[in-house]
DNA sequence: GCGACGCGATTTGCATACAAAATACACCTG
DNA sequence: CAGGTGTATTTTGTATGCAAATCGCGTCGC
């Protein structure tokens, strides 16, 4: 007899090459692993990774259009500096994609949604009280992932995320103060509460404040040191 | 004697190939020399460009990140379809960010940023009276451009760019009816207009409405086609 | 001793070559 | 004749090779 859950035949993931390296150097960059201003060294990298240098230069150039890298020519590849002012940049454009996935998200999320986000915020607030942080911004993201899915606007979505990288970057850097953390926490219950009243202009607001709050901390973090 | 506006020893252009290639490859996207849907043969179009199969496979992969293709692994590039679930996804995005960008600009423009604007935003007018189209979007998109100098976020102008390219595709094909032609015109103006007296909100409340008026305008020409 | 120049080593950009996958099509089988 | 299967061809993905540009460093001139 089929089992039609386990198993079930949906292609198989043939990612290519060039996906994987770039998933693997983001992954590198937005950690630290490879530090703002770092240079690239195809050469060694690709030794690293066992591949050749052509999928290595494609993953380069898509990480360079997500800004994460900045490619000189004939100089090479280098992770691009972490600077208050390119935050300052990011933040505000980050905000009102925010918004509007807030807005979005409150009008057209099913109520199975809406529950879900509830749950997961719940287990971020187990996390928070556990001062578990890597699990508390792991259900972060989840939530946000959760919201633009809602949200049901892929461009949106992936505009956002490709954002979202070079914020998370500083987020590995200048880290949470407890003042902040409860502070982010009690934003969270705030929009958790508006998304189940499905009160769009709220929900948009909260969540660009939120973002607004979060470059304050960030910036302040990055003034002392 | 030196003559610093003349050969003023600005570096060079030495854009890689791969930037050339995408510059060519956008335009006959975006201007319908590759129909949506097409499929995109690289052996026939590396041959025409004269270029090997290398720099343009990462032109193509430019034009991936920006929307404009969309590859499946093993089974080649094609230009993505504009469809009316597209621009009904991408015109909220671009909403927002104009309306961001209106904020900043009221905010931070000079005195002759604002006046640069308010010429380029005659000539337009002058075009309009003369129903000269393509000077009439050449000059619209200048006045894009200035905004968002304007606006200091270059973070903002890079993703405003890149999805504006998607909806400039769509305004090729569904093209300006003479009633909504009059209606832009007016909002160009009010907007200009608002941008003068700095009113920010005022500003980005204008350039959110202008947009949406143009979606409408483009979904009732995509619905009747 | 300090700076400019030049040459070699390294690195990047592009082209080509090879391998793997997908498509097209003929052939075989029932 | 219809359906499926196997093979040839095309197309994509990855690796390698070659030319041009950059960088490092030693040497020469002042």
């Amino acid at each position: 007899m089929m089992r039609p859950d386990l198993l079930a035949p949906r292609p198989i993931d043939r990612k290519p090459l060039r996906e994987s390296l770039a998933d693997a150097l983001r992954q590198m960059i937005v950690e630290g692993a490879l530090g703002p201003g770092e240079k690239i060294n195809e050469r060694a990298l690709c030794l690293q990774f066992g591949v050749s240098r052509t999928p290595f230069r494609e993953a380069i150039n898509l990480l360079a259009t997500e800004g994460l890298v900045a490619v000189t020519p004939h100089r090479g590849a280098a992770v691009t500096p972490i600077t208050l002012d390119e935050l300052e940049e990011v933040f505000p454009v980050m905000g009102v994609l925010e918004a509007l996935t807030g807005e979005l998200a409150a009008t057209r999320a099913t109520d199975a949604e809406i529950a879900e986000i509830r749950v997961l915020h719940e287990e971020m607030m187990r996390c928070y009280r556990a001062r578990d942080r890597a699990a508390y911004f792991q259900l972060n993201e989840e939530i946000h992932d959760a919201l633009h899915r809602a949200a049901r606007n892929e461009t949106l979505a992936r505009t956002a995320l490709s954002l979202g990288l070079r914020l998370r970057r500083a987020r590995y850097q200048a880290n949470l103060t407890e003042a902040r953390w409860a502070a982010a926490v009690a934003e969270h219950e705030a929009f958790t509460e508006a998304l189940e009243a499905r009160d769009a202009p709220l929900l948009a607001r909260l969540l660009r404040e939120h973002l607004e709050h979060k470059l304050a901390a960030v910036r302040a973090a990055m003034a002392l040191s």
